[in-house]
DNA sequence: ACATATAGTTGATTATGTCAACTATATATT
DNA sequence: AATATATAGTTGACATAATCAACTATATGT
């Protein structure tokens, strides 16, 4: 298992090579938005209600990096901010028609992209690739947050 | 297939979510050095001879972006420039013992994180992930250059 | 020998994030 | 009810890392 450890670790960086630093950003670019203001996006759209906590913890920044995330893409009219009903402190933040419709079009960027690699897959190993990678995903989480991982951000 | 692609696409933005924005970068910090930083040794160590397009390229940076870069892990002793043999114009980079056993640390750390996560999956599951990833990415690794992505990059 | 292409560097600037101090709201304690 | 404390988010000053455009230096084609 040692071995196997080796191989996923490189696997991994792969992946995040192929479709982060040079898939993902190259991507992004032509729309005019950064990484962390595409993850900010992503957690606005995921969460139900999206306080500027979860925009921090998914972007991997400080509250006042999240803070600065939202103001811009206010700016670029694809977020809109409000203060939550039941608690003043918190701040909800949503995509406006154009931050989703974005968001989207991105996301079938990358969907078109997979959809290339998949076609050229043997049908059984799609299969599998997906299902063990759903697997993957979700043990890291399960272990991410048995470790404690998920402490709250705060200014260091 | 369609379905597939689209499961795929958000499979691998959490791959990216995981081990890119929260997960690598905080491992690096330790270490102080930048992602873009942590590509470049990457991709010193991998290329035999690792020219300032090649660490532009693996670190998705411009080709100005790659100077400093480099001047960034020379002043720190982990890397070393010299000037190509043959062409004059290209500049090799090579990784200092100090350079290749900080990349050598940083990539166990990430092998640790796996351990535990394979630890806690099935055995089977175990190997079908390494085997369908490994067909993923080299399925898509031939994509890329039959549609002529590894263009050279230049100043926009 | 001269024009053109390619590899890399540099000065000025921009983009994105941090830190620490702050405001505002909520919750607990007496 | 008054006060202390905790929590959510914002802001000013600053750090870092990247870009762009202009540059130097070497190589190649005619």
């Amino acid at each position: 298992m040692e071995r196997q450890a080796g191989q996923l670790a490189g696997l991994v960086e792969d992946v995040m090579h192929y479709f982060g630093a040079q898939g993902m950003e190259e991507e992004c670019c032509g729309e005019k938005i950064s990484s962390g203001e595409f993850r900010a996006l992503r957690a606005a759209l995921c969460h139900d209600v999206c306080t500027m906590q979860h925009i921090a913890k998914s972007a991997a920044v400080t509250k006042s990096g999240a803070t600065r995330i939202i103001a811009r893409l206010e700016d670029k009219g694809l977020a809109h901010r409000e203060q939550d009903q039941q608690d003043g402190r918190v701040c909800c933040v949503t995509l406006t028609e154009d931050g989703q419709s974005l968001l989207h079009r991105i996301e079938d960027q990358l969907k078109n992209k997979m959809l290339v690699i998949l076609a050229a897959m043997d049908p059984a190993m799609r299969k599998i690739l997906i299902i063990s990678l759903k697997s993957f995903l979700q043990t890291a989480q399960d272990k991410k947050i048995i470790n404690g991982y998920n402490v709250d951000i705060v200014n260091k």
